[in-house]
RNA sequence: GGGCCCGUAGCUCAGCAUGGAUAGAGUGUUGGACUUCUAAUCCAAUGGUCAAGGGAUCGAAGCCCUUCGGGCCCGCCA
């Protein structure tokens, strides 16, 4: 029984009610009351005034009567308010100790959405030519969480890597390597996918604008990458290979891990396109442009845009159409033409897969599914519609296939300066291509190394490694909190100086809640007795935070079927609010009266597990101490 | 020219799905609280024509329309 079950109950009564007087209703809300209101409100007086002609303060009345039958143990009083709201009052004392009991199950919050059925989120598929900036950062917050929350409402999910190991930005580095004089170790030991990304990816960019033999070369690479066997296509395996290693480094040290990689080559290899491209000739989705500007083309036509090029007049193939067969095949709507190898084991044990066209027989998990999450900068919208589009063609049912778009992140004014980019606009636009970007890893050195100097001040008989430890999780979770807050339709303006606050609305406020209630629980004289909670818990600080630590499932409930993290975050935040100001006006360890001591310890641990599982949603670290 | 997104306090943002009670946080500024379970905290003050206009509604920050401002996308590039 949580806050959620109770709130249903009530829902479902009163449809019963509304039932048995003939009242004709949907849709209605029951919900937590707005603090100052009571505890739990209905709207559902508002929206029958209408079809009964009355008010619904009178509506309420009536409902109210009937719904006396109904009140007991937990929900002891119902009233008309002359607003013309539905009341209804909980009593705490029982429900603390069903919430408390709850709470320390190690499944708490879990809820039923996904009937575990098997769902695919694909994130983070970065170009195997760079290091991971601000903005993929961004993109692998998102999908790792989306991910630990899907799973927390039951569904079975797979995490996917898309790594486009062919395209143009892999055939720059490769011209860079080849012919532009950059030699394959980078100088200082620099990690490698940096190296690539930020000396040799920019610099053979900038040389094509005076040496257009150069941007040649670049075509030739393109097209022998699709040959396998050509040495080309093994010197870029090579490279493009260790740049992975690199890059999945930083993705492991913020916490995500993936269950396959997927390489773009494989893909092309696997003659994959030729199928799907013969199934939309069947089945007229693409027609050949006899005339006009496309003429020799096959199209796809669209009423409300430009109808988009599939095949080149030459016969080949555009970007897009590179992504329609493997939508496909992450769809199921392919025979799966892969073999699987583990990769390598993650640091949580959890197996890496990865493609291989190679046969072999290893026993490995399913990687296809009927409902796919791809999460894809909106700017990649039109693309993803058409896909979209293609996708319930192939397969009715709606919503199969889903682009999850998010906004991009931007650079403030100062932090473009810092990078020697001249700004005058209110933000600037990110390019890997001319080197404009704030790199992930350096800014977790940064703020790694702030949070080192904070945690010092406030531990000084702890060892080096012990705060080193500690800084790197505040660190991780900072950026990670950073991009988990704010709505996926809202631009990130990031700014080196303002992420690296520790105080406010920020994670470390969240991980430090954590640790008070950990030091509390350390200092107590008995570890607390849930048998024995004490129906006295009776400030509001007390009751705020038993509310809140009541209402995970819902929170985990509206993130799942919204697919968005912001709203676990935000649940993140009030709990750890409430915590700290039941923390600074109510005292556990000299409380006194012994059972009302065990009673919030019961409370404290409970926070504390919650805080954590949440958290977790949010592949943020609960920290002990900091 | 067409399409998508954003506009709420000085700044950064919740709230909008499902219209209803008093529009909330953080930050900033000002003041206060550590002999106390860690002050990465708490308390208070300050701060809002919810971009503008219109419409439907008993009722709009929220729904519809228009306008304005800002961002992004629209290649036989990827």
């Amino acid at each position: 029984m949580t806050i959620r079950n109770v709130l249903n109950e009530i829902k479902s009564n009163i449809k019963k009610i509304c039932l048995e007087l003939n009242f004709s209703v949907d849709n209605f809300v029951v919900e937590e009351a707005k603090p100052g209101f009571g505890d739990i409100t209905s709207n559902v007086t508002f929206l029958l005034a209408k079809s009964l002609k009355n008010s619904p303060h009178e509506i309420a009345k009536t409902i109210s009567k009937e719904y006396q039958k109904y009140l007991g143990k937990f929900i002891t009083k119902v009233e008309a308010h002359s607003s013309g709201y539905l009341n209804f009052s909980v009593n705490y004392n029982e429900l603390t100790k069903v919430i408390l009991g709850e709470s320390c199950k190690k499944n708490y919050g879990t809820i039923d959405i996904g009937d575990n059925s098997q769902i695919i989120v694909e994130h983070t598929s970065v170009n195997p030519n760079k290091s991971l900036h601000i903005g993929h950062v961004r993109n692998l917050v998102i999908g790792d969480s989306i991910g630990r929350i899907l799973e927390k409402a039951n569904y079975d999910v797979k995490i996917l890597n898309y790594i486009d190991d062919s395209g143009l930005q892999v055939a720059d580095i490769v011209v860079g390597f080849k012919h532009g004089g950059f030699p394959e170790e980078p100088p200082n030991s620099q990690k490698f996918d940096q190296y690539c990304g930020d000396v040799v990816y920019v610099q053979t960019t900038q040389k094509y604008e005076t040496d257009p033999k150069l941007e040649e070369l670049r075509n030739q690479v393109l097209s022998q990458l699709e040959d396998e066997s050509s040495d080309v296509a093994q010197f870029a395996k090579k490279i493009t290979k260790r740049v992975l290693a690199e890059q999945l480094k930083t993705c492991w040290r913020l916490g995500a891990t993936f269950d396959c990689l997927n390489f773009e080559s494989h893909i092309i290899q696997s003659k994959l396109w030729n199928t799907i491209f013969e199934k939309m000739k069947q089945m007229n989705l693409i027609e050949l442009e006899k005339d006009g500007k496309n003429a020799g083309c096959w199209v796809i036509r669209s009423k409300s845009d430009e109808d988009k090029v599939l095949v080149r007049s030459n016969g080949t193939a555009t970007y897009i159409a590179k992504d329609i067969p493997y939508a496909a095949w992450k769809l199921g709507i392919l025979d799966d033409p892969f073999y699987y190898t583990k990769y390598c084991v993650q640091y949580n044990n959890k197996a890496l897969w990865q493609t291989t066209l190679e046969k072999n027989s290893e026993v490995h998990p399913k990687f296809v599914s009927d409902k796919v999450i791809t999460v894809i900068d909106s700017r990649q919208a039109r693309l993803q519609k058409i896909i979209t589009t293609l996708m319930t063609r192939f397969k009715a049912k709606p919503n199969a296939y889903v682009h999850l778009a998010y906004e991009s992140v931007t650079l403030s004014t100062e932090t473009a300066k810092s990078l020697g980019v001249d700004a005058s606009s209110k933000q600037v636009q990110m390019s890997g291509r001319k080197g404009i970007y704030v790199n992930a890893d350096s800014v977790l050195d940064t703020l790694r190394d702030k949070a080192y100097e904070e945690a010092k001040k406030r531990n000084k008989d702890s060892d080096k490694k012990a705060l080193l430890e500690i800084a790197e999780k505040v660190s991780i979770g900072t950026i990670r909190y950073e991009m988990s807050k704010q709505d996926l339709d809202k631009i990130i303006s990031f700014d080196t100086k303002r992420s690296l606050s520790l105080e406010g609305d920020t994670a470390s406020y969240i991980q430090y809640a954590h640790a008070r209630a950990k030091r509390i629980l350390e200092k107590a004289a008995h570890e607390p007795n849930f048998d024995n909670i004490l129906g006295s818990l009776g400030t509001s600080y007390e009751i705020n935070l038993i509310k809140k630590i009541g209402t995970f499932d819902i929170q985990i409930e509206d993130a799942a079927k919204n697919l968005s993290p912001k709203v676990i975050a935000r649940y993140c935040y009030d709990l750890a609010v409430a915590f700290n100001g039941f923390y600074e006006h109510v005292k556990v360890l000299t409380a006194g009266d012994e059972s009302l001591v065990n009673s919030r310890l019961c409370l404290v641990s409970s926070f504390k597990q919650t805080i954590a599982n949440a958290l977790d949603l949010l592949g943020i670290s609960a920290l002990d101490r900091m």
